[in-house]
DNA sequence: ATAGTGTTTTCGGCATGCCGAAAATTCGAG
DNA sequence: CTCGAATTTTCGGCATGCCGAAAACACTAT
């Protein structure tokens, strides 16, 4: 039989375990407690119970690590996530900043044969409304090469694949400006000292900042 | 604001009683335990709790009754059940004996603004897959007169508005008979000592037992 | 009235997951 | 090397919901 699923509290864990290595964000506790909004001393709880469900590896006062056990079950939950959230979008005309929260609860709750249907109505897709690559129904997940907004000079340019999606209204303010899934973008110009990068999109220019920026995910043509 | 939503188990014991009493059946410890799959000492400590929340009132070792604010969290989950068993079968080729055990889940995760965006979709519909009605966000609720098959004497006859949706097999076993929602039953004979219930439904004609005639409701025309 | 039977409640216990306070550990600055 | 700040863990505790065993109760038949 299919081997039963975790609980909610721990699929949440494991995503966002996934979700920060994914950013290239150190996985502390501190980190894993923030985003999960949860106490320190509860994420020293959970990830002691992680690790004995050979889910992580735990150095203590170190680092946790999925094991490979840990990053399968990861994906399951996150190929729920994503499939939920372009389902919405797709068929319930929801806007990309309103499905997170959304797909959140849902993810625990879909069984997997009606995830299964909706992927199937969706026509398999690979990409949910945040250009997040949705892993497929066997675990792989291809990561799309791309760029921080933030890391490119100027000159460069290119068009946007993906948005981290943790925060609504910053969704809503690049959707505001035109600025969405595969719109050209191109860097004119970077004040110093932190300040703006000032891009075009279409006719329009616009001066972001930081934490824009470090949300938007370029592809860039010809990068080496 | 709105005021926060009960705990899912909250929820399902709420959703056991309305149906319970919906079906004519005692609303005692025993039943509601066996409904909800858990044991009688559980049942006691939770209408406990209900009582303190006032859901329900309770009198110790009599019965369990829901109070206006418990009938009113019932028709929420109802509603949200309903809507979404019908959503599963319009939307996703869901049939209708697969339909409970999912929405069972889903009840619970769906919020009030997706729900909503559901019944619209569905273009604000009052029955579900099992012609149960739906009750209105409101907390309305309009419960058809009929007469369970089970009742009915030769030459009675009617069609088919509301099947007991308890049981996948029956389910099943009532679509693969062309008994299903709308059908037009005529009863011929009674066969006596619990025997079956022989009936026609379209050409055919089949003995029905009592398992089976305890959970169809049959909409009679000229019934005063 | 009383005994017996079946139902309901009470009680102690377990599992999960959260918290704050206090102790332990790490690591950089000096 | 040592001190202190920051991070992590440990500890006791709380909330929710479930269980089985035993006690309390109600109801029926004698
Ligand atoms: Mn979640
Ligand atoms: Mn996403
Ligand atoms: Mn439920
Ligand atoms: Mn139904």
């Amino acid at each position: 039989m299919a081997t039963k699923r975790p609980s909610s509290a721990i699929e949440d864990y494991l995503r966002a375990i996934y979700g920060l290595v994914e950013r290239g964000v150190e996985v502390s506790n501190a980190t894993l407690a923030k985003r999960l909004r949860v106490s320190p001393s509860s994420v020293s709880g959970m990830v002691a119970k992680l690790a004995d469900l050979g889910l992580v590896t735990h150095v203590p006062y170190h680092g946790v690590e999925l094991t490979e056990p840990g990053r399968r079950a990861a994906c399951d939950v996150l190929r729920r996530h994503r499939l939920i959230e372009l389902y919405l979008v797709e068929e319930l005309g929801y806007t990309w900043d309103e499905v997170h929260v959304e797909a959140d609860v849902l993810e625990h709750a879909v069984s997997d044969s009606l995830i299964e249907r909706i992927s199937a109505k969706l026509g398999d897709p690979t990409r949910d409304p945040h250009g997040d690559p949705i892993p497929a129904a066997d675990g792989s997940v291809e990561q799309p090469p791309t760029h921080l907004l933030r890391d490119l000079e100027p000159g460069a340019s290119g068009e946007v694949a993906r948005v981290w999606d943790t925060n609504p209204e910053i969704l809503r303010y690049l959707a505001h400006n035109g600025i969405t899934l595969g719109a050209r973008i191109e860097v004119l110009e970077r004040q110093p000292f932190g300040g703006p990068l000032v891009v075009r999109v279409g006719e329009r220019t616009h001066s972001l900042g930081n934490e824009v920026t470090a949300v938007l995910l370029i592809r860039v043509p010809t990068s080496q």
